[in-house]
DNA sequence: CTACCGACGGTTTTT
DNA sequence: CCGTCGGTAG
């Protein structure tokens, strides 16, 4: 039953633009996509192109890459829903988790010299710890390097030197100041201990030695990945990029690259300066610009654009297919004088706009630059006067935040369970998600009931957990919240074999990963058990879908909202604007692009000025952007 | 002891 | 942009 390529036709949507058109047929391709564009549909056109043409044949796979497990997961679902059958041969993840399985599976591969005798530890270098080690490093070098080494930046040390070397497999004399420093930084944190230390950056790197150090490892990789896909391209950083080339830079693999220059907001966490350039020349990429938004309104698309010309000279303009909903799309600035008022007008809006348009509350987003805590309070108060609430994505939890804690597959099958559990019937989503999710991880555990039905012990559990939640009562002001959430934790683990599930690594997480997640569940199950009065408000709740986000720009990247305020067009959001305009005027553009329909920005006086940010609102002003003074 | 000035660090993420 | 810290003048 396999298409032949001329006939194949797109899946779910009308048509592709020419240019897409175009990517989905070629060779190694470099994307440029604006904001919505359409990026990850373009993909998961190109994966159902390629698995039901047989140009990727079984046993072979597609390999897609992105930076996000957020968006990871998402590629992978739609493809998942489309292509039942071909869903096994969609591998979806993120470049760490990637290089990390490499590092976790075939660590016995590495050179006798690298050889690993205990697991290790993650661990992130803070900056104190660089500052002294290069310190220390310029006073101990030999004399020929001495001078050379107080020049290594410190901020650049780890992300681009120790991001881009490739591990030698034996010991070998330095040659120059990096050699030097490098293999210092590698003597200190991995080979003088049992234990070894290491960030993402670092198991990038040994993946890298373990691939190069095995052709058997490395033809089987190929083999089985014949394409491979990376989002977000513009991030890549140069460890990233480094291991890209290394592996799959030759005949054989087709290399499809997607992303924007101008959202490249990562460049302070190591993203390459200009690896769409890179690519196009090690890999002889053939570029494609897409052209078509799909997401925001003809006077937003417009809007974008001022900002993507200060980017971008040559930035073509992107062509709207958006019909708006709302008429003509609201964009302004609204300044305040003081920050009870910003946030009670911004929640009355909302409110007005759900009574009269019947929208909800998550078509609305609130984004900031930085540290949303300290905008939650005002703005949850705000909105609880109007009978809404606030979802601070950005929240800690644990050692999670609360965006990545909901949207983990893990969690979502334990949140499954309480929501079955707590209500009668009406849940037939939950259920085949829960059933979907029970299967995976049943089907690796090696339990023996794997034939067996599934609907039948989920039946019996639930049936047990209902006349649970019916003996307890749900005491909010006995103090108990963690005890019952130990307990109903310790019940739902029971069932779904927490030990077996971490053991075989279902859910692709190491077992401090998962009971990092677990930890993070109890913790948020604790909280909310506090908040509510019966069990069938627990599950909702916890995932507090009603809710209007708040978040900051670098969490909104990739999403998209009907109506996004931006919160603080103020030097006390944007303190670091001169500091980097580039990189900051790109994080705004990302800000802007997220909005669909209706675009509100926020000034106050009691917060900061505007006058760091002058630059920006000349270019606001420029298109015609209102400033309404309320106050 | 206090008041003021200038230098300096902080933010954004990946499992 | 803000808050903090250390030094110095009064």
């Amino acid at each position: 039953m396999r298409t032949s390529p001329a006939d194949w036709r797109p899946r779910d949507i009308e048509d592709l633009e020419p240019a897409a058109w175009g990517a989905l047929r070629a060779g190694t391709a470099s994307v440029t996509a604006g904001p919505g564009a359409g990026k990850s549909e373009f993909l998961a056109q190109r994966a159902s192109y390629l698995l039901e043409t047989g140009l990727c044949r079984r046993p072979q796979q597609i390999l897609a890459i992105s930076f996000k497990r957020d968006a990871a997961a998402n590629l992978h679902r739609r493809v998942r829903t489309r292509l039942p059958n071909h869903a096994d041969r969609f591998t979806s993840m993120t470049f760490d988790a990637f290089t990390k399985s490499i590092v976790d599976r075939f660590k016995d591969l590495l050179p006798p010299a690298w050889s690993m005798r205990h697991p290790y530890k993650i661990g992130f270098s803070s900056q104190a710890e660089i500052r002294d080690f290069l310190s220390n490093l310029s006073e101990a070098a030999p004399d020929e390097f001495r001078s050379a080494a107080f020049g290594i930046r410190q901020d650049e040390f780890i992300t681009n030197l120790v991001g881009a070397y490739a591990l030698a497999p034996e010991p070998q004399n330095p040659a120059t100041v990096v050699d030097y420093a490098v293999q210092e930084w590698w003597d200190q944190k991995y080979r003088a201990h049992d234990v070894p230390t290491v960030d993402f950056i670092m198991l990038n790197r040994l993946a890298e030695l373990i691939i190069r150090s095995s052709q058997q490892l490395r033809r089987a990789l190929i083999a089985t990945y014949p394409f491979v896909f990376v989002d977000e391209f513009q991030d890549t950083t140069y460890a990233q990029y480094s291991f890209l080339k290394s592996v799959f830079a030759h005949e054989g693999t087709t290399i499809t690259a997607v992303g924007d220059r101008k959202q490249r907001i990562m460049g302070w966490a190591g993203a390459h300066t200009d690896a769409f350039s890179e690519f196009e020349h090690d890999f002889d990429a053939q570029p494609f610009e897409f052209a078509s938004n799909f997401r925001s309104t003809r006077q937003l698309v417009e809007l974008q654009h001022h900002f993507a010309k200060r980017l971008d000279v040559n930035a073509r303009p992107q062509l709207s297919q958006v019909v708006s909903q709302v008429g003509t799309s609201l964009v302004q600035i609204w300044s305040f004088s003081n920050i009870r008022l910003e946030a009670e007008s911004i929640a009355a809006w909302i409110a007005a706009d759900i009574e009269q348009n019947g929208r909800s509350p998550s078509d609305y987003a609130m984004i900031a630059r930085q540290r949303v805590a300290d905008l939650e309070p005002k703005l949850a108060e705000a909105l609880a006067a109007q009978g809404l609430k606030l979802r601070n994505d950005d929240a800690q939890v644990g050692d999670l935040k609360l965006q990545d804690l909901l949207r983990d597959d893990f969690v979502g099958l334990l949140i499954g369970l309480v929501r079955l559990g707590a209500t009668h019937g009406g849940q037939p989503q939950t259920w085949r998600e829960v059933v979907a999710t029970l299967g995976r991880t049943m089907s690796t555990s090696g339990n023996r009931r794997v034939g067996s039905n599934i609907d039948d012990m989920l039946s019996t559990f639930l049936s047990e957990l209902r006349s649970w939640f019916a003996a307890t009562p749900l005491d909010v002001t006995a103090g108990n919240s963690t005890d019952l959430a130990d307990t109903l934790v310790d019940k739902l683990t029971t069932f779904v074999t927490y030990d077996d599930i971490a053991h075989k690594r279902v859910f692709a997480d190491r077992i401090e990963d998962l009971a990092a997640t677990l930890e993070a569940f109890k913790i948020r199950l604790t909280d909310v058990l506090g908040r509510v009065s019966s069990w069938d408000e627990l599950a909702g709740a916890f995932t507090d879908d009603e809710a209007v986000p708040l978040l900051t720009i670098h969490r909104s990247k990739g999403l998209e909202y009907h109506t996004v305020f931006f919160i603080g067009l103020d030097g006390d959001q944007w303190w670091a604007h001169a500091r980097d305009t580039v990189e900051s005027t790109m994080t705004f553009f990302v800000g802007v692009s997220r909005a669909a329909e209706r675009l509100i920005f926020t000034q106050c006086d009691q917060r900061g000025s505007p006058d760091p940010i002058a630059d920006l609102y000349e270019v606001l002003d420029k298109a015609g952007v209102p400033y309404v003074r309320i106050g």
